[in-house]
DNA sequence: GTCTATACCCTGATAGAC
DNA sequence: GTCTATCAGGGTATAGAC
């Protein structure tokens, strides 16, 4: 199960592969802890846990996270590396228009993809923020940090004339808080991943009266 | 801040208030951890922290819980009944209809209130929801149960020609996520519940792009 | 930089007197 | 039933050899 370490033994390291070697260790690090959030969750998971995973001692550990939180932060700067620029290949129209549905629809299959192509460290964060302190208002900044965008895009519509349901950062957060806690707790079926970008694209579009609410057609 | 525990004393204690003591024991235990909880969260509340706060001994509290989980489901079911007491006094029609505004804003309003009203237990409940284990599936299972009777009020709609977003078992989801999610996280202002209430039904409602959102009106 | 070994603290849970 | 005292286990973080 554990990675053959190639320094665990007493031979001499040259000098000019020691921060090749500690590169390395730090990647097996961080990918260990990729897989063992997946599979026990951030918050059940020990630093021990991670380093036997990535078939290091405990100590090492500390040579480059100062504890989980931090290691945490740094999966997190890597997959928003990623996500820029998996979006650098997609044309974005400079003005969104997040009552057409085929903008709307794109919103909500990037954020759901993000998420569930990352599933172990979106759900690290996603733990992380809620085993907070509930008087540091934690849980509310993150999820307002993480619809700020999807905020400018309906304050740029209200400004439009656009009426809205309430207050955008409001409207931003609630529509966050409902892809992000479904994204965490629905089980992982790409399957299904299209039927679900839909129902909620719909959802959000029209709510549940809708223009398609009132026919019995099916 | 401790509460004066009476039966600190090494005096006698007649036999018949001792049943009574020891409710008494039980009510304050429970009474302190929701007090914790709500101060520190359930994740980051020891045992130790519910006895200090009830001014009883650590064993004692083995007498009453074998473990912080089943304290938890006491509350609840305490909750569970205040909110089944609550909505004894309020008229329900037997078929609801949710593409009614008025009707869409009760159960909002109902759904939002009980959260906020008992904001320790909830939070509690949903601290201890996203720690379970991913593997577990218990986040799913706890969003789809807690949302059954919502699920309900869909199929009915749907049995009634009504063209929903989606599965209503996942419409259902999909709103219980928003509503749970966004009163955990957001911070109590008591003040600002009817605009939250107002603007979450007009969401659900008629989405982003409802009748209200082409026009130009204020 | 990595390892082994360990000190230390915290927490859950129990034993036994009253 | 409650208390005091304590034990056992687990997890973080460090020390020092290599």
């Amino acid at each position: 199960m554990a990675a053959v370490n190639p320094i665990a033994r007493n031979l001499p390291v040259p000098r000019t592969t020691r921060q090749a070697q500690a590169a390395e260790t730090r990647a097996a690090l961080l990918t260990a802890a990729r897989r063992v959030f997946g599979e026990r969750g951030y918050l059940n998971t020990k630093i021990t846990d991670i380093t036997a995973a990535a078939g290091r001692s405990t100590g090492s550990f500390y040579e480059h996270f100062a504890d989980k939180g931090q290691l945490l932060r740094a999966l997190v700067g890597e997959m928003e590396a990623a996500a820029d620029a998996h979006l650098a290949q997609h044309d974005h129209p400079a003005d969104h228009d997040l009552t057409d549905r085929a903008q709307l629809r794109d919103h909500v299959a990037i954020a759901w993809t993000v998420m569930r192509e990352h599933r172990p460290v979106t759900g690290a964060q996603f733990q992380s923020m809620i085993a907070a302190d509930p008087g540091s208002g934690r849980a509310w900044q993150d999820l307002l940090d993480q619809t700020s965008t999807l905020r400018e895009h309906l304050d740029h519509l209200r400004e439009q004339g656009h009426r809205l349901p309430g207050d955008p950062q409001l409207i931003a957060a609630a529509i966050g808080a409902m892809l992000g806690l479904l994204g965490y707790a629905a089980p992982a079926q790409p399957a299904d991943d299209d039927r679900i970008i839909d129902s909620l694209t719909d959802l959000l579009l029209h709510g549940l009266a809708g223009p398609l609410a009132g026919g019995a057609a099916g």
